[in-house]
DNA sequence: GCCCTACCTCTAAC
DNA sequence: AGTTAGAGGTAGG
């Protein structure tokens, strides 16, 4: 058990917990008052006040960089929700979870968790990717009152693991397109390092070489870890939140949600995105009574 | 282009 | 308590 080091970052309108738990990440875990997870090689505990974000580290010598990076420590989030489209939708997602942030995180864990989410509700999607760690991970140094957590293997490590104890982790389907990506950035066929560096449109077509990745989990993979604002996933729950919310009543095509998606919540699309999603899902789990306003 | 279906496994809802 | 439908997509027809 090492000392932990420290730092606090001075933020504003941090909400931890919303940006831990609003389905962008899936490996943090709540405990007593803060929150513990894994960023590359470093064991995390992070905990925030209104103007501060305070984080430790069992690493022996903390890439402070790479953290304020990941947790983006500098974003002001009002000077990106105060460019919103005044609507009264965003108005209120903005209002209800104020603080909520995105992520910036390694590009390949997000990339195989969202190989790993299609299809899955959230909690397994945190079962499976746990689990990978645990099996095909590094044990990290970790304080002794807190459970042990690993690593995110890396490709080399997962390109190597035969499909069958890949499908024995629960991941079903997915497993093979988990394999094959892992095996094609292995070999230097796709490099992520590469992909970052283009321009949104072309890393999104890039991305979508690997077998398993669609518009949607190429879109997350741009938004979450390579930090393009023009990425804007769609999945059922925001594909929802923009029939009901800005075209009621009507018939309108993946095509046309998709542009306008894509001009209308200009200069921020990803951000917005964001604070739909978790809109529409919160909503819909605690209104029972009005599910059927939500159905596509 | 657009629509349909199979794909694994878990979980929540009958 | 067993059973079944549906789940934060994608590939292939």
């Amino acid at each position: 058990v090492r000392p932990l080091h420290s730092k606090t970052f001075s933020v504003s309108d941090y909400n931890l917990s919303l940006t831990l738990s609003c389905g962008q990440a899936f490996r943090w875990h709540p405990f007593e008052q803060h929150w513990f997870g894994v960023v590359e090689d470093h064991w995390i505990r992070a905990e925030a006040s209104t103007s501060k974000l305070t984080i430790r580290t069992t690493h022996s010598s903390p890439d402070w960089d790479l953290i304020s990076d990941y947790f983006q420590t500098t974003q002001e989030i009002a000077e990106i929700t105060d460019r919103f489209p005044n609507d009264p939708h965003l108005n209120q997602a903005v209002k209800s979870f104020k603080g909520m942030r995105l992520l910036r995180q390694h590009p390949w864990e997000c990339l195989a968790s969202f190989i790993l989410s299609s299809t899955k509700q959230i909690p397994h999607i945190q079962k499976i990717t746990e689990s990978i760690a645990t099996h095909y991970g590094k044990p990290l140094a970790v304080p002794k009152d807190h459970p042990p957590v690993s690593t995110f293997p890396s490709p080399e490590v997962l390109s190597q693991v035969s499909e069958s104890d890949l499908r024995k982790l629960g991941m079903g389907y997915r497993a093979p397109y988990l394999k094959m990506s892992a095996q094609m950035i292995a070999s230097g066929d796709l490099s992520l390092s590469e992909i970052v560096k283009q321009p949104y449109e072309e890393a999104k077509t890039s991305l979508q070489r690997l077998h398993g990745v669609g518009p949607k989990i190429a879109d997350c993979v741009l938004l979450f870890a390579f930090g393009k604002q023009d990425a804007f996933p769609i999945d059922v729950w925001v594909r929802r939140a923009l029939k009901e919310l800005y075209f009621p009543g009507k018939k309108i095509s993946q095509s046309k949600l998709e542009t306008f998606a894509k001009t209308y919540f200009q200069p921020y699309p990803g951000y917005a995105q964001q604070y739909l999603f978790h809109y529409m899902r919160t909503a819909y789990n605690s209104q029972s009574s009005t599910q059927d306003n939500f159905k596509t």
